[in-house]
DNA sequence: CTACTAACATACGCTTCGTATGCCAATTGA
DNA sequence: TCAATTGGCATACGAAGCGTATGTTAGTAG
């Protein structure tokens, strides 16, 4: 008695998605071979193509399958936190952390956008945004954040500010040091949206 | 009698730049055939191989050619502001507006990054980023920007959400009240910057 | 039990890249 | 002025890599 069917389906797809992850994260999208890294999944380009159309679909499926961990990594932290604004705080410097990862760092921030174009219009990868979003919104509600940015607005830009802040702990001499720094402006950075500069919730 | 041999190269140096240029900017990096955008320039790929070595190194020329471009841009625009604070903002909304230029957004925040990795790390092409740091560290000198901040860190994170906001403004359905939206929130993120959040100087 | 479908593998052609080689014009030195 | 040499650029060739078209086999439905 062999496995049933989907589970043999399901699993051969996982099992494409990552060896493309571990490839596209290490060598780059572009110099992965479809040869060599369904070869080391045990398979050929014939199951790739049948399961996910060409490279670019098995990059998206790739990514949606990221960005769902980082979301719940993000939300798995941040949920514990004092105060809203320090749980936002929490979300964006576990971002960060996050964006560490040359893994994430490659596919998501530099291969991904260059292939599939701008991160904001992709399909099932917008779940850290969307969190950043909501919270935002709903600190405008209480009064902390100003009122006169756009949420989603706002949480692109600290987006695009925190893969910055990633590049350029990743690519430090000493990831230590400057890690506090470019923490400390990054937090510095984001006090310009709250709306009473004075007393500050840390 | 024909045009001296120095000229002739150089000549061929720059179409060869430019037609990449425009291919990069168009097509984008992967998709553009050394055979195709060469033959436009009215040459093959042997001189492109002779002059740069191979498809990265004219990418490398490209970019270099660009930001010198940007930053000439930059300082001629903000050079005209009543106040130091005031000329950095207009350097950065400046930045924003280039940023939204398809063939810019393509080849230095999206090519250029997946195949030559991080853009700290390029050799001739930080002159924006650099202007942005030097005014920074003025404006902290004179008591207007938080001492705590290191400048170049603060300049690249502002670097980064300037490149969203291009993005975002780039592909929207309405660009003109998303450029408001995006430029306010923007500005929002600066003040964050500031020592004393009251008297702001505009 | 038969026929059909879906999951994959194999095979082929096309494009593209990099290198090795060749040619020609322009400079150099006498 | 005339070799000799250098350097700019084209041509030719081989090696990948991708996408498609075509099998082949194993489940599945009637």
């Amino acid at each position: 008695m062999h496995k049933p069917r989907k589970e043999m389906i399901a699993e051969t797809r996982a099992k494409l998605i990552a060896a493309a992850r571990h490839a596209f994260g290490t060598i780059g999208y572009a110099q992965a071979s479809m040869d060599d890294f369904t070869a080391s999944a045990g398979l050929t380009r014939g199951a790739l193509y049948h399961h996910f159309g060409d490279k670019k679909g098995l990059l998206q499926a790739v990514i949606a399958e990221m960005d769902s961990e980082m979301a719940a990594r993000v939300n798995e932290v941040a949920s514990r936190a004092p105060t809203r604004w320090q749980h936002f705080v929490d979300e964006c410097t576990t971002y960060i952390e996050m964006a560490l990862e040359p893994e994430i760092q490659r596919i998501m921030f530099r291969d991904g956008p260059a292939v599939l174009g701008d991160p904001a219009q992709w399909p099932n990868a917008n779940a850290c945004v969307g969190s950043m979003t909501d919270h935002l919104t709903r600190l405008q509600e209480e009064g902390v954040v100003v009122p006169s940015v756009d949420p989603e607005t706002a949480a692109r830009l600290i987006n695009g500010a925190s893969s910055q802040a990633a590049q350029r702990i990743a690519n430090s001499s000493d990831p230590e040091a400057t890690s506090k720094t470019v923490v400390t402006a990054f937090k510095q950075l984001l006090e310009g949206l709250l709306n009473k500069p004075g007393p500050r919730p840390d």
